[in-house]
DNA sequence: CGTTATGTTGATAGCCGTCAACATACGTGG
DNA sequence: CCACGTATGTTGACGGCTATCAACATAACG
């Protein structure tokens, strides 16, 4: 990774960690919290800037803090998918294989928690716990990614924008409508483009556009400024997604 | 699972086993070779049979041994998705999470080698290389996942066909060609009928059928009885999948 | 030899991609 | 503060790829 991407790489605090108890981390405490916090370093990138490419020798692995991280891999003709989506306190990065099968780049704004790579696999060794809930942890995103074959490979353009609004909402924080007593109500800003969503979802720009559009004009969702999704009914989007 | 699907349930020798180095069992020797050996059982199924339902609370793993087993998801409205192939050598089953998210089905005549959730699990929390291994095949199955995402998301009916018949070759024994010192080609059989390709690539058996005859008519490959493949060049064929 | 499963081929339709124009927001420099 | 260029998003017209519907061919099987 280039170096002029880092802004800063200063130590930080777990015990004060707002997410470690949903990372990886929450298997640690006691020493071996002080441990894994000896080697944690904090990292933040800007949107759109790469985190590391494909097949790059990546030297350190890490828990998202907040903000949103695009796993995506190209064809030689510049075709690109988008495979994964890394949300706060979600992994990134392959525990005992430092070459990368695919690329990484800030959605938005990104902060990480980095721990170089051979003190990390270190504390795997050392620490069962830790490697269960890391392969605990990669099982869930293997779950994940067949649930998005199923998408990409069978579901039509309106049920995919839906149901990546579905999961969406589950992973972003809500940000409050005005009717709070409805609870199959929610509300929330996308952090991703027309174009990376289209990435996501194995569309072009304008058919992504046309389908929330179509959601827009069904009553399914209200969209403010492009980014700012109102669902109305959450159950409703559901039976558009498809299942 | 449905006890009528049992053909035979037998003990076997591990260390007599062809795909043992293959497969997480390479982890093992001596003791723990012993130990394992003490838990495994053969069990067979015929091709179409089911192995397991989706969310059915699966009370053992194991290996597969010989043939091909499908792994798919449903949509409510039956629509299908292949998520999956395990070959032989392949781990089957989810540790520590005993209801699956897909189902299981083999494609051909299977043989499995399985263990007892329970135990197999003790000896993956006294073993650390034997989890390390599964951890690994894991990631493994991840990356291939990842790789066929960006294959139904943004790969045309050619190419999927194309890199399908690619993959299988690498992972199917060849049954050697006439031009046996030609190194850039191959033959095979078809372990997938039409409908799972289908299944597979995000397809109709229609346009599955219709790029095989093209990519026949373009010299690519050569059919015999249906299911036979014989590449004449590999590269070319590769060329064809788009990467 | 009939029946069913599997696979191929043709005609047609529809969904989504492509190309294009336009709208809006944002940041930079005059 | 405005002018301008760029990035992002929307909408329309059109075309092509793949799905759908249908007929037929072949193989498998009792």
């Amino acid at each position: 990774m280039p170096a002029s991407v880092v802004r800063n790489l200063i130590p930080l605090q777990c015990n004060h960690c707002a997410i470690r108890h949903r990372a990886i981390c929450g298997a640690l405490n006691g020493d071996n919290l002080t441990r894994i916090n000896d080697i944690a370093r904090q990292k933040t990138y800007r949107a759109g800037e790469t985190i590391f490419f494909e097949n790059d020798d990546v030297d350190y692995l890490g828990n998202v803090l907040s903000g949103v991280v695009k796993l995506g891999k190209l064809l030689p003709d510049g075709r690109q998918q988008i495979v994964g989506l890394q949300f706060a306190s979600d992994f990134l990065g392959r525990a005992f294989k430092g070459n990368a099968n695919c690329h990484a780049e800030a959605a938005t704004d990104v902060e990480l928690c980095i721990f170089p790579r051979k003190p990390f696999e270190t504390l795997l060794n050392d620490i069962h716990d830790l490697e269960d809930r890391l392969f605990a942890n990669t099982l869930d995103e293997l779950d994940a990614a067949r649930d998005w074959l199923l998408l990409l490979g069978r579901q039509s353009a309106r049920e995919k924008v839906a149901k990546f609004l579905m999961m969406i909402a589950r992973r972003i924080p809500n940000i409050g409508c005005g009717t709070e007593d409805d609870t199959d109500a929610i509300r929330f800003d996308l952090p991703l483009s027309r174009a990376d969503m289209a990435d996501f979802l194995g569309l072009t720009i304008e058919t992504v556009s046309r389908q929330i559009t179509r959601l827009k004009t069904d009553g399914l969702i209200d969209v403010e400024q492009n980014r700012t999704i109102t669902v109305p009914s959450v159950s409703r989007l559901e039976a558009a997604s498809g299942q």
